[in-house]
DNA sequence: AGGTCGTCAGTATATTTATACAGTTTATTC
DNA sequence: GAATAAACTGTATAAATATACTGACGACCT
């Protein structure tokens, strides 16, 4: 059992199943005939994201992670090669450019993307406008997203 | 200091600051005079849905709720007026068709919200393609888009 | 007032999770 | 192949988190 398997297998238990503990994947791996110990499962989580989510019936759960942050960078990544234009700041105010119509997708990928720096995001037809906490992030904000292309 | 404004403080402070555990909440209740154990966090991480997610940086950082399911539901709501087009169904596929340039985000939006009908879904520029478990899946699921319109 | 119920928070502790360290396997280079 | 480095895992334990238990406080009775 190579741990990219394991990997996959961890993915698909904790959607079937409802993991409450780390233990819980140790228990259901062990049923397969595979052999883990919680470290390993630990570390497993670390890479895989996933989060202990406090459930609706008052215990908790492993859950995927909540963004596919991975996928959000991809799709952010190719949108801005495809669409970027410009890029600029002033202030605390970011201001990208991008072909038209292509602004409000942009913005929506953005705003998913919840940047600590970011707070508040309008999108026109080839505008998205970017209001950060103050003029340092704004600056970090705009690397982030140069860092895109 | 009511539960009520400990919680809503938790929200800001979880937003604005990078917390890795929970005595970061604790320091930093306490730099404004407020006194709290990490025991009381605890159960208000619980009830406020907090997530501690593993980072790209290799450490921790607790987060808001992954189902921030009444923002998804406006943002989706908001973008479905905005780049609509059409929507389709043949057996378990739906198909919707937006503005070029918005089905990505559109596809991102829907994914977050993981819908119970949809088994996968992929995105071009004015496409998104919906794969659903079966026929009748597809069938509630393009009445629960065609809702948000 | 006294009594009862419900909420809430602290203390102490049990439980769960992360990790330092060391050993083993696997890949890489000479 | 041998040597070296890199990746991976278990063990033991440290660190972080959850919770049983208890007492404090307030709301609402009688």
């Amino acid at each position: 059992m190579k741990k990219k398997e394991r990997h996959q297998l961890l993915r698909k238990l904790v959607q079937q199943d409802v993991i409450r503990k780390q233990e819980d994947f140790v228990d259901k791996l062990h049923e397969r005939g595979i052999e883990v110990t919680q470290a390993t499962i630990s570390r497993d989580i670390k890479e895989l994201q996933l989060v202990k989510v406090p459930a609706q019936d008052g215990g908790y759960r492993y859950n995927l992670p909540p963004e596919m942050n991975y996928d959000i960078s991809k799709k952010l990544s190719r949108l801005m090669r495809d669409a970027f234009v410009s890029i600029d700041t002033q202030r605390e105010f970011v201001l990208i450019r991008t072909l038209p119509g292509n602004a409000f997708a942009l913005g929506s990928l953005i705003e998913t993307a919840k940047y600590s720096e970011m707070f508040g995001c309008v999108s026109g037809d080839d505008t998205v406008l970017i209001i950060c906490r103050d003029e340092e992030s704004a600056e970090r904000f705009q690397r982030r997203i140069i860092s895109f292309i």
